[in-house]
DNA sequence: ACGCCTATACTCGTGTACGAGTAATCGCTG
DNA sequence: CAGCGATTACTCGTACACGAGTATAGGCGT
């Protein structure tokens, strides 16, 4: 069931979000998801922020209440949500948390290419990735729990989830590095002959060769594009 | 450091590390990704995927060897990897795999929009994400563990990885709904009035309205753009 | 009272992403 | 062996994302 919305950067939810409150103005909306940290759960940019407000506009999930001159500044537009929006919200809100989709962390890229480089090398990169995992979940552990004390868990919940994917990555981090450094990690050796030497084993260029085995989890042979 | 790449979609990093094999023409290397699963770490769109090789052989991270013309098919032009394209592999592998950057899962954006939503509803929703998610693991753990009797797990790492994190999520989504089933979760009833009275509790419509308490983990305040 | 710096509040141009469309060939069926 | 659906192999137009630029207002030091 994933929808096509017609403002489709998640953003738009934010805003509404926000705009279910009270009506607000553009500036007023872009500081109150700050305040309120939401910028942190969605990739905020100003630019894509005033596109995202016209789309809305145009799709009629706000409206303009009023036109507010202040002084001589430019007049700033008044916004407050429909009912279009408000089911937009509650509609997306559901998607989103009932139907889990593929996503596509950096990290999982990076993963991909690790054969590429010296195992040596990789090792050190993994255990940077560690520490600095650690210093951020230790941090924003701290910050979470100050928060705690004054915010209801409920408008948490965003944060108590990242830290627990956080600390996920960091055991699994932590696993994987047990086995490069005791040296069990299996195909650790040929591995290393291979960025030593350079010297590609049989049955590696073998396995590169064969297209044939299609590794889909299930079978989405048609990705229409 | 994370710097910023000249291509910086990921689809370029494949592209690359199917082209340091041997060079081939771009429908070529989209069959060999997508047979050794390389879609599935990375969104791949048939439309960006050309769009990037133009765009990496504008930057010289490869360059066309020969132009065959097979049949009287149009012409499919060969590309072959550079210096500077085996650089820019090792050089981007190393910092996604050292750098953790800020992710926005499409779920935590729901999560953070949680209240909008009737407690009872959500709570549906949360454990049809996590039957749905739990059918996924048990299919992908299968499809890997075929895999992992003929590929070295070295080149299976980014599914052991997305594996262990889809684990990790369905760990906390049970804890989650426990809490919000057996009723212990606080706030709950203050949640539920909200949505049953349309009542907003005192202590709320007072959170709401402050806008003073920036909920960031780093001061970060300018963010250019 | 005037210059200057910072914060506010946006607009605009360029580049990127991607769905829809296209055209050739392959292979099967009747 | 003609017809036709599937597969191969892309192109193109448009919508979207975003960095850089802009313009006004308020504070403050001299």
């Amino acid at each position: 069931m994933p929808k096509r919305r017609k403002v489709s950067n998640l953003l738009a939810l934010a805003v509404l979000s926000a705009l279910v409150q009270r009506p607000m103005h553009p500036y007023e909306i872009a500081t109150a998801l700050r305040s309120w940290g939401k910028d942190q759960d969605m990739e905020f940019k100003w630019g894509t922020f005033y596109t995202v407000i016209r789309n809305m506009d145009k799709h009629h999930m706000i409206e303009a209440v009023e036109s507010v001159r202040d002084g001589r500044r430019p007049e700033r537009t008044v916004y407050r949500i429909t009912d279009l929006g408000r089911a937009e919200l509650v509609d997306w809100a559901r998607e989103l948390v009932s139907t889990p989709m593929p996503e596509h962390p950096r990290f999982r890229a990076g993963l991909s290419v690790l054969a590429a480089l010296h195992p040596d090398d990789a090792t050190d990169l993994l255990r940077q990735r560690l520490d600095l995992l650690d210093d951020a979940i230790r941090q924003d552990r701290a910050v979470l729990d100050a928060h705690l004390r004054e915010i209801p868990r409920l408008f948490l919940v965003e944060s108590e989830y990242d830290l627990a994917m956080r600390a996920a990555e960091a055991a699994w981090l932590r696993a994987l590095l047990a086995e490069l450094t005791s040296g069990s990690y299996p195909g650790l050796d040929t591995w290393r002959a291979f960025h030593e030497t350079g010297e590609m084993p049989a049955e590696l260029t073998e396995l590169a060769e064969r297209t044939s085995t299609p590794r889909a989890g299930d079978p989405d042979l048609d990705t229409p594009d």
